[in-house]
DNA sequence: GGGAGTAGGTACTTTTTGGTAACCATCGAT
DNA sequence: ATCGATGGTTACCAAAAAGTACCTACTCCC
């Protein structure tokens, strides 16, 4: 179906916006992982969810999906595309502001349970 | 409420992630404006979803409301605050990046009913 | 007195999103 | 033969977000 934004904050926001993306998306921009992999860093998330958001991902173009193996235990490992990667700058730069916004309000927590953005510069192209 | 989140990028999601809270970023990024004003530019929102994401943005401290008028029909005026235009530069990121995402996919539009972010460099502190 | 304009509240419903639990299929190991 | 790991799917539920409808209260204007 032919999806209608107002403008082009909405239509990132209906990319990156899902409750789980910004992590997956922040494990993914390390290096490529296996879903058995985001499983175990992200233990919270439920297999339903997670298959969906990376479908939603993939299907927009931001992560690629590929099946290793042939009829084994499969090894499906999912990876940043180049278009994804060109969300690293506004990834980078949504978590600094964030990250210090967090910093000046007391009832706002960031648990870095799973690791942050702050190292994702260096594998996704955040422009720094 | 203590709210919790998980990395910087989510903390700004809680912040921008509502439905009308880009467009009312990116009317109010031009000018300060009245409620009534809101309303015009955005018809298709209800007066309750707009008085609660304007709301919300007020408690983020991303906008101010100045009551204007002692006891008569109310102005009510909300302008940027100095942390909402710092989040210029991130907002017009994702408007080029979801205006460019849109141009390359056939199925998604972008309709500039009302404005878009192509000008809020202009006024906000969008860095460039 | 009866609108219209202004700013907003409240009760209720709908839609969207996320979560639970159970299931399938395959392989290798025990 | 059963178990665990792997990578899913499906039906059903719950919570969150947004939308509808209707109400208040004040003032100015006719």
């Amino acid at each position: 179906m032919k999806q209608s934004y107002n403008n082009g904050v909405e239509a990132t926001l209906g990319v990156i916006g899902g409750k789980w993306k910004p992590q997956l998306l922040c494990h993914l921009g390390n290096r490529p992982q296996r879903t058995c992999d985001l499983r175990r860093e992200l233990p919270a998330i439920s297999q339903k969810v997670l298959t969906q958001q990376l479908r939603e991902l993939e299907s927009d173009g931001i992560i690629s999906r590929h099946i290793g193996g042939e009829r084994a235990p499969f090894k499906v490992t999912y990876d940043l595309t180049d278009l994804g990667r060109s969300l690293g700058q506004i990834l980078v730069q949504m978590s600094v502001w964030g990250e210090q916004r967090a910093s000046q309000v007391p009832d706002m927590e960031i648990t870095h349970d799973h690791g942050g953005f702050s190292n994702i510069g260096l594998k996704m192209d955040s422009g720094i």
